[in-house]
DNA sequence: ACAGTGCATGTTATGGTATAACGCCAGAAA
DNA sequence: TTTCTGGCGTTATACCATAACATGCACTGT
């Protein structure tokens, strides 16, 4: 339950590894749930593992329209949607985006920091926080299911930028 | 800087009485900062205040052409967003909605618990989750200017029913 | 093999949210 | 008065999301 160690944030590091690793990891995780992961969700987390960025419905249905799938937005939606109920995909709210989850796993808590300034984008493990959360809803008798956690600023190639 | 004492959360209090209040404050804090609450962020604020929920901006629209004043999209758009920069309105993304502040003063950290079953909305002080969160994202050489939180779950009356 | 069942995909149509871009006007400043 | 600024109004359009229905495939039980 403890938050993963540290994520790559804003590190660079290897995409063409995490992909692989992220995809494997969903290939498993369908296979011991009894789930399918069709041609259509299968390629849907491939792009998103590509971009490696916040991606708009409609900019993942463009790219699934190339690679010879339904173009119509339900068909990039349901994908997405299935995507993020596994956990293999964030919903960047702010954004009206979703995102590849980069350490998936059972249940967690994703905390998003979003750079408004060249749009990079984090996911950093948000179990504290969202414990916290969870006591300050408990003690007005509020029980939490979901919770979104989003910040904007500044990440730290732009703010050097910036000085 | 620490939270307010206790928000009124999901128990009933008068609002009559929070309308007037934050009216008032809304109005020191434009004369203070030399800017103008003309007729149509005051309407704005007061509807959103009336309306004590969350409401879409096309919603706010209605009811500001109802009182003539402008019906396209950007005149409750502009008033909601001036009224945001201020503290006094929040907006919340997870409902693509917005809700008056319940007890708007300098910057302050905003945390919302959302009913899933009767779509009511809180509003709790989150200076607290804030300051974790800033800590977390300094560790990643990422500066926080704004943070939404967000959470989805179920209200008390609501956990009642359903048991 | 066959029919029945459930799930995934595809398609059409529509609804909801948000902003760009321009023109006008009033009040402050020169 | 002239000029400048900020706020408002309007048109038009872009962008995000889902309802509802049709098609088809794979599996199950007989």
């Amino acid at each position: 339950m403890a938050d993963a160690p540290v994520p790559a944030a804003f590190a660079a590091h290897d995409h063409r590894q995490c992909a692989g690793t992220v995809l494997a990891r969903a290939e498993a995780l369908c296979a011991t749930r009894g789930l399918r992961l069709t041609p259509v969700r299968r390629r849907t987390l491939e792009i998103l593992l590509e971009a490696h960025r916040a991606l708009g419905a409609y900019e993942v249905l463009e790219r699934l329209k190339a690679d010879g799938f339904g173009g119509a937005p339900p068909v990039a939606y349901r994908a997405l949607e299935f995507l993020a109920a596994l956990g293999l995909v964030h919903r960047i709210r702010r954004l009206n985006a979703f995102a590849a989850c980069m350490h998936p796993g059972e249940a967690h808590q994703a905390l998003f920091l979003i750079c408004r300034s060249c749009n990079a984008l984090a996911e950093l493990p948000g179990a504290a926080l969202r414990s916290a959360l969870d006591a300050a809803a408990a003690a007005t008798g509020f029980s939490v299911e979901r919770a979104s956690l989003e910040a904007v600023g500044l990440c730290p190639a732009c703010r050097a930028a910036a000085a």
